[in-house]
DNA sequence: CTTGAAATTATGCAAGCGTATAATTGCGGG
DNA sequence: CCCGCAATTATACGCTTGCATAATTTCAAG
């Protein structure tokens, strides 16, 4: 009875590796960088540690694969809004800005998910790489929305533009997801939102969508 | 040639606590918060790890106590440039703006600093109500410069325009701080002061301070 | 010049880390 | 049916970590 040998059964690459990614960010995400341990990871993908070096090089390869993950799900998330927005140039704007700025984007973990991996993007070149194309997506996305607002200027000031509106979302993001009980229900939208309007010279206000109810029936 | 035991002198309380605080914030913004272990904080105060314990309650209070230093240097560094700043309303708020959006404020070190700990934060109330309390204070002395522009309005508009200020200075500090050599010279504390008086209702760039020059003789 | 308390060092320990490697097991192709 | 290979587990190693404790040294007071 001692040397009973664990089951196990094989799956797919991809689904390992799937399961392995998203069981480091949730150990991330709940107890900070230093709670997603080799062995943690496996025991929360319900597999043993040796089979994290089956699949990823090394620890700092898994790592750089789950900050990429994180950051694809962002701005995912950010601009899936556009899908029920209503179709005037203010209003995608306003949508996709309000989305960055509610859940499930600005969320208590995704501070710490963002902020466990920062501080690896100073020493690590390879996630130094990831965190700059994660930005410079998000910013180039956000500017081809403000490109189509009525009286849009020149290529520099979209630029600023875009560098000043991400700004903002990024700001208001870090205090809404660090300070959840400091803000008002939904007040960090609505200031980003106007705040983003002030910047462009439009209302965007007035296009602030409505929080998302659950759809589940009851 | 064996038991040479170290020479030591006493230092004072205070000039211990300081030295190993401040030897702990440059190990994290060197290499991360697992950089900044006990022996290499000790070493690079000069000391032997022992002697943490005898002034701090234990790392974790050590790493608080940096934390609260960090916050404090971060809002002095950027508040300090009202002393050189002209005495219009517009002036000191620009220049407050554009100082916490350059060097020593800006810095790649900074951030990584910055993010060493905010992952603690999630984790460690008192780190939480540190992080509160420091981010509090820098918006109620930046809502104060707003509060002296002609025409502010009530205090519901002066907190939300603190808010969405305190929040592009935040995001743009962070992306300068991220991606250095991806915004030209000067740019983001120019954006930040210009973004800044678009949220306000003010023309702020006119009173953009130029960046400092060295101002030791050659 | 001695003495005693406080500051500092030295040593050791138990736990946890990432990684390497060998032993097993599941499972599809013959 | 079974055989071989890849997927998975198991075990062990060397290293580092934070912490506790005992041994020493400094320095000021008497």
């Amino acid at each position: 009875m001692s040397g009973e040998r664990r089951k196990f059964t094989r799956e797919g690459e991809e689904r390992r590796r799937d399961a392995l990614i998203a069981a480091a960010l949730d150990l991330i995400a709940e107890g900070g960088a230093q709670a997603a341990t080799v062995r943690a990871i496996a025991d929360r993908a319900g597999v043993t540690p040796g089979l994290i070096r089956h699949y990823f090089k090394s620890k700092e390869d898994l790592t750089r694969a789950a900050y990429l993950r994180l950051m694809e799900r962002l701005t995912h998330d950010s601009f899936v809004a556009l899908e029920s927005a209503s179709d005037t140039p203010e209003g995608r704007l306003a949508a996709v800005v309000a989305a960055s700025l509610r859940p499930p984007v600005m969320t208590f973990g995704a501070l710490g998910l963002w902020a466990g991996f920062m501080h690896l993007v100073q020493s690590d070149p390879a996630m130094s790489d990831v965190h700059e194309s994660g930005y410079l997506n998000y910013r180039d996305l956000l500017q081809a929305l403000i490109a189509t607002l009525p009286g849009a200027g020149g290529p520099d000031d979209l630029r600023q533009a875009a560098i000043a509106c991400t700004g903002v979302i990024d700001g208001l993001w870090l205090e809404g997801c660090a300070l959840p009980h400091a803000f008002g229900q939904d007040e960090i939208a609505r200031i980003g939102v106007a705040s983003v309007g002030a910047i462009l010279g439009v209302d965007l206000l007035a296009h602030l969508p409505p929080v998302a109810t659950k759809e589940t029936d009851e």
